[in-house]
RNA sequence: GGUGGGGUUCCCGAGCGGUCAAAGGGAGCAGACUGUAAAUCUGCCGGCGAAGCCUUCGGAGGUUCGAAUCCUCCCCCCACCA
């Protein structure tokens, strides 16, 4: 029975097509797009929406949210959402980094990242309404022989069109077998679940149109593709990932995100508010003339945008707060609301004399500094202070007689109680 | 399978018997300036309570007073040929 038809029809599809096409770079194949949405509210049968996930790391970060806010776009729509956990591609090992030897991932590894992933994915989709699959369901029990059948559904001349097998092959980079595979599996993965949308970064263009290639080859309708932007890292160079260090992850504190998005290039405001945010049209719009204005300080965009970040990821009012104290703590040169304390008999339990303390001892052993020639060199490099006095002696000892607060770089901070 | 070229500290990349913990660049860290932005400048950039010593140049042996550098075997990568 069809809920909607008429002008109404067209007024939800006007709707829906917004929201579906906002901040999207792709949507694939054009025209077919539409049709298939318009059908799909017409005949009231939602659309399976995928995207998948392989758990390689136990972090989702704030590049990954670009797709999966999309994804509770879709939900709020009322189309079906469906995750794939990609145990199966995570056990075989994410091929694509050079210097190959990255340490293999055991089974309870991934089960145990598959986990965290699955209570971070619901910090922004709705549990209630999602399927989750791991792709092992299906590939686990699969024969040589159907591995083969899934083989001869692609051709090795349409695999090496893809721009980044070419540019490895120009730069006389190794291409293993196993990597052909990828996209074969993704889309297996898409003929197991009967994809109707696979949603992805624009770098996944290419094996999510696989997918569409394979899902006919098994019988199954070709699902549609909308590709996403990637969000670039907090260095402005690479797309985020938390192998490089250049991410906000969602399950960070208040200050780390906040801090964190602070430090983001200024020309990188907008496209945060853009793709990490839930702002509208309207709204980013005030953004960008705000920062084509010469008396606006970028900072105080940043600053915005770094609240928002967090009261996305922690209960309302966070954001406020953070903002606070990173003004208190880095503008103000004051210290932190809450500073990690060690005692006299945390002291004891190091090994540590408090009659006489050597400095270099006690920021190693509390874990402020990697080694003992790390602290050393911090000192040296006026790095180091104790109640806002710099000391600049390696070999600094003292007698610990009375609180101190010991500051080694930017934000490390630890109160000494005596 | 054959021939040739390679594997150097986080990355790129010099070094080719001592003066090498190993040039240079990048990344990173710290300091100055600032807005935890950019740009710039300075210092650091294997470990050890720092004296000296220890570990490091694909792996294992060997030659030598002394090896990243020479020899042997092995592993891996690349190109061309088959």
């Amino acid at each position: 029975m069809p809920k909607f038809a008429g002008p109404d029809l067209k007024k939800e599809f006007d709707h829906q097509w917004e929201v579906i096409s906002r901040g999207a770079v792709d949507l694939l194949p054009e025209g077919e797009f539409e049709d298939r949405l318009r059908e799909s509210i017409k005949e009231n049968r939602p659309l399976r929406i995928k995207q998948g996930f392989d758990p390689t790391s136990p972090d989702i970060h704030i590049g990954h949210t670009v797709g999966i806010r999309k994804l509770r776009q879709f939900q709020d729509l009322g189309h079906k959402i469906v995750l794939i956990v990609g145990d199966y591609t995570a056990m075989i090992g994410d091929p694509s980094g050079q210097s190959a030897t990255r340490p293999r991932l055991t089974y309870s590894d991934i089960m145990k990242n598959a986990e965290t992933y699955q209570a971070q994915f619901f910090k922004v989709l709705d549990k209630s309404k999602t399927e989750v699959h791991f792709n092992g369901e299906w590939f686990n029990g699969m024969s040589f022989v159907d591995i083969m059948e899934l083989a001869t559904k692609f051709t090795v001349a349409r695999m090496l069109e893809r721009d980044d097998f070419t540019n490895r092959m120009a730069r006389q980079a190794p291409i293993s077998i196993h990597e052909l595979f990828y996209p074969l599996m993704q889309g297996y993965d898409s003929v197991a679940i009967k994809a109707d949308v696979e949603i992805g970064g624009t770098d996944q263009k290419f094996n999510l149109l696989v997918g569409r290639t394979i899902q006919e080859a098994y019988n199954v309708g070709p699902q549609l593709v909308l590709t996403m932007p990637l969000l670039v890292g907090l260095d402005g160079e690479a797309k985020m990932s938390k192998s490089l260090g250049n991410h906000i992850g969602i399950d960070e504190p208040a200050r780390e995100i906040f801090g964190k998005a602070m430090s983001i290039p200024d020309e990188l405001i907008y496209t945060y508010f853009e793709l990490a945010t839930d702002l509208d049209q309207r709204q980013l719009g005030e953004i960008k003339e705000r920062l084509s204005r010469p008396d606006i300080n970028p900072m105080a965009l940043k600053k915005e945008l770094g609240e928002t970040l967090v009261d996305m990821y922690h209960p309302d009012g966070s954001g406020k707060q953070a903002r606070e104290e990173f003004e208190r703590v880095f503008s103000k040169k004051q210290l932190p609301d809450e500073i990690p304390e060690v005692s006299a008999e945390d002291l004891k339990r190091m090994g540590i004399d408090r009659s006489k303390i050597y400095l270099v001892n006690l920021i190693t052993k509390n874990n402020l500094a990697k080694s003992n020639s790390e602290a050393r060199k911090l000192i040296q490099g006026g790095g180091v202070s104790i109640n806002g006095k710099k000391i600049t002696d390696p070999d600094y000892e003292f007698n610990l007689s009375a609180e101190i607060v010991l500051k080694v770089g930017k934000r490390r901070f630890l109160k000494v109680l005596p």
